[in-house]
DNA sequence: AATAATTCTGGAAATATTCCCAGAATTGAT
DNA sequence: ATCAATTCTGGGAATATTTCCAGAATTATT
């Protein structure tokens, strides 16, 4: 039980608490030798703070509050990892919070995060266009940035973005080049900022073009597997099926996947396929699949660096970040003739 | 600014502060009259408990510390999912701390969050040999969780183990049984119980066959896709090369594979495959590769339930699980002909 | 050598809770 | 109605630190 606090360290070093405290904090009015008086006892005793303490006192923490949907997803434990990364470079720990994808689950996690006094919070809500969540942040007073959320109603946010739209575009517009004139969308749900871009560039590159766009072949559902399974299967039974699937999330690739191989269709060559994210089965996969690709690491680092600025600034301005976008082209694509 | 405190409380309801404080704390000895009281002057102001004060108090901050080596690997994400979803269970957060795979960062990190006074730890260090480690955790006053490892000198520390051994025993034993005999072995660095187990389990089934164990076909690396493609190679251009490698880990199975791609090998026809640990490649390959698999989410959340039991009661008793793995036999394995 | 200016140090309040203890209020028994 | 037993409540100490303020010690100035 390690019961050693500052008052030991003074009364061994034969110093007043405060100045225990001081030399501790390297303040600049100490004295060479009650440094060292202090700092010998602290190492004699094997004295280590008590954090609560000097949170408690100081009212800061050094502890930010990190809200995912998904940990378990490879994407989100990139962002974690770059996050963390740079936290503890500055002496913040990272509380972790899942909400698991559900909406009042981000609220909740919010306010734990909030009991717990955190000085800053890095957040991937599961909806960001709720009212809930809108009132929650609103009453915030530390600093919040968002990774690949916008929150409409407070553009004033901080908050690290992905050029989703760009890249859907480009996808597209490779695809046409191709000679692909069907061409599906399966993405997640239009409540993230995410999806709702991808669909504005969908749309754009069809707008860009001489071929049609096709309303009926853009599809919203939830991050599952199955619903990707599910839309795709109805996609392929449909009876002018898609040349080409571009899928927005690596989960969703996983159903789309399976109701291929279910179908006994071959990737690059029955049905191309774009996906979003790089996860090590798009490069593994036979033949390997083409990606719009983002540089998940950096956007935790991003988003932590920003968070450390304005928790450390006195009047802190607010940021926002759009990183690129970029397609890797892989076999997944088939050139159709004419 | 939320400066709102008990104090401020118990004014507004015209109670003691001390009175408060029951109330919150759900104190059996308070009266109908004052609990309903306390409770409205809550809702009216808006009241949020100070978790830091509380924690300074009562000595216990209802957080534990999760220190993995590496969140980016999926096989981690679950388990850390697994544990943060039952901790939450019981009204504990989770400090998330990453060594990055270096053993002087388990030591500092655990350091770390002994100063923010968790009240339990849960462990995947990254050398559970090393004598530091053990100089460490000895001191250490706190319930401990191991998982997937095992500190010798110390045999009493809680842990979740799986049973690697038997795992690859069958494994091999099913290879043997494809008429294979020439089989590899390429795993992670033998500072850690999963690949000593693993080799134990190798051996083993050999033994019990009437073919040769050869010690040059057994090979620890480090984790990493390099290695595994460096090991590979080396294996595959070797005078008698292996029928089948056996790959410990997700991120040297990128490696295997990689190799193999380069090589322009088919996996289930010209080299047979197994892995450990399924991820969403080893099911979507082509053909799908067999694992040696086991629950990961399960152990993330044994390993918390564990933990909290312990930190609950007066004198815990320590306890070791070993969960089963099983083998998932898919076309990546080739029936070799006499 | 005396005074002024500067640098350092100790004491004590403050942070928001929990929890012990004494005593007030209530209930029950006679 | 009185006293004992029981149930509640308020006051205050304690938790380990930071930080303000006053004054002590040191250095500089005349």
């Amino acid at each position: 039980m390690s019961k050693l606090t500052m008052k030991e360290v003074a009364t061994h070093a034969g110093v007043a608490l405060s100045s225990v405290s001081r030399v501790l904090n390297s303040h600049d009015d100490v004295s060479e030798k009650m440094r060292d008086k202090v700092l010998n006892s602290c190492k004699e005793l094997g004295y280590e703070p008590n954090l609560l303490a000097s949170s408690l006192r100081s009212g800061t923490t050094r502890t930010v509050g990190f809200l995912i949907s998904d940990i378990s997803n490879p994407l989100y434990g990139d962002i974690a990892w770059g996050a963390e990364r740079t936290l503890d470079l500055s002496g913040y720990a990272m509380i972790l919070a899942n909400s698991e994808s559900d909406p009042h689950r981000d609220i909740e996690m919010i306010r734990l995060l909030k009991q717990r006094r955190v000085d800053g919070l890095i957040l991937t809500v599961a909806d960001d266009q709720s009212e809930e969540i809108y009132h929650e942040l609103s009453k915030i007073q530390i600093p919040i940035v968002l990774i690949d959320r916008e929150v409409s109603q407070m553009p004033e946010l901080s908050a690290i973005l992905s050029d989703h739209s760009n890249g859907m575009k480009i996808a597209v517009e490779h695809l046409i080049k191709m000679n692909h004139k069907k061409i599906a969308l399966i993405t997640g749900p239009d409540s993230l900022r995410v999806n709702r871009e991808r669909s504005i560039g969908f749309k754009a590159a069809f707008d860009a073009s001489e071929v049609d766009y096709d309303d009926s072949l853009s599809h919203h559902v939830r991050y599952t597997p199955e619903e990707g399974m599910y839309v795709t299967n109805s996609l392929l039974e449909s009876p002018e099926p898609p040349s080409a699937i571009i899928c927005g999330g690596n989960l969703l690739l996983l159903g789309v996947l399976r109701a291929i191989k279910q179908k006994n269709l071959k990737v690059g060559e029955d049905i191309s396929i774009i996906s979003c994210d790089e996860v090590p089965l798009t490069e593994l996969h036979s033949p390997p699949i083409s990606v719009i690709a983002r540089d998940t690491a950096k956007m935790g680092e991003s988003a932590a660096s920003i968070l450390v600025n304005q928790m450390n600034s006195p009047n802190p301005i607010s940021r926002i970040i759009e990183l690129p976008t970029t397609l890797h082209i892989r076999n997944s694509i088939k050139h159709l003739g004419k």
